[in-house]
Formats: C-alpha cells, structure tokens, sequence
DNA sequence: GCTTTGACTCTCG
DNA sequence: TCGAGAGCCAAAG
C-alpha cells in the first residue's frame, strides 16, 4: 500500500481518458499541490503498472518525460491510442492534452 | 531525523 | 529561441 499522496496521484491518472494526455502539472494542480516531482516519482513506482495509465502523463511543455519500463515503450503506447509522437515530443498538444 | 534525489516547472540571461 | 540555475514537495537512504 502506497502512501496516501501516491494513492491520490494514482486516482487522477485513471482519470485520463484514452487517446488523451495529461501533465504532471495538472495532476499536482488537481490535488491542490505543487510537488511536481513527488508526483513523477509516484508514477515512478507505480504498484497499479496496468490499472493506471501512467505514460498518458508527460512534462508541461508536451515533451515525453520518462517512463520505468524505457521511453521508447512509452510512445509506443501513446501511439497505439491514436496520439501522435515526434521525437519524444507529442504533436497536436494542447489538443490531446487533458485539464482537469 | 537529517540529507539526498527525482518520470518537474519556472525564470532569467 | 535556448541553456543554465533556482525552487518545489514527497519519498527513500
């Protein structure tokens, strides 16, 4: 059983719609927080790997942070959901991006 | 219990 | 437009 704090940042990342991304900005935002990093982190270790969707979340800027498993795995998700990725960038964004 | 680290973000030059 | 530096919070060592 993860922290509270985690458990809270898994909620929001189910949350994410398919075909649509989200940051680690807005997850922090949702939760009234500015641990931007901390969030990363959860996602980091993610217990909930399949239940979660945690590489529908990337940096602020559309740019395709990291993922545990290899980035390369991660657009390769992305892509497979419809969203188009260009050098570890994600295209259209601000239109696949997520709000909450 | 203090120190270090990280899948981040913003500001400034 | 781009790179470097500082700030931020929570978890792990």
């Amino acid at each position: 059983m993860p922290t509270k704090f985690q458990s809270k940042v898994y909620e929001v990342c189910k949350k994410i719609p398919k075909g649509r991304v989200s940051t680690y900005k807005e997850i922090a935002r949702k939760l009234r927080t500015k641990a931007y990093r901390a969030v990363g982190s959860a996602l980091n270790k993610n217990p909930y790997a399949p239940i979660v969707p945690c590489h529908r979340v990337v940096n602020s800027d559309g740019f395709v942070g990291g993922f545990a498993s290899g980035i390369k795995k991660k657009i390769k998700l992305l892509k497979s959901e419809g969203i188009k990725i260009k050098k570890n960038r994600i295209n259209n964004f601000g239109k696949v991006i997520f709000k909450f």
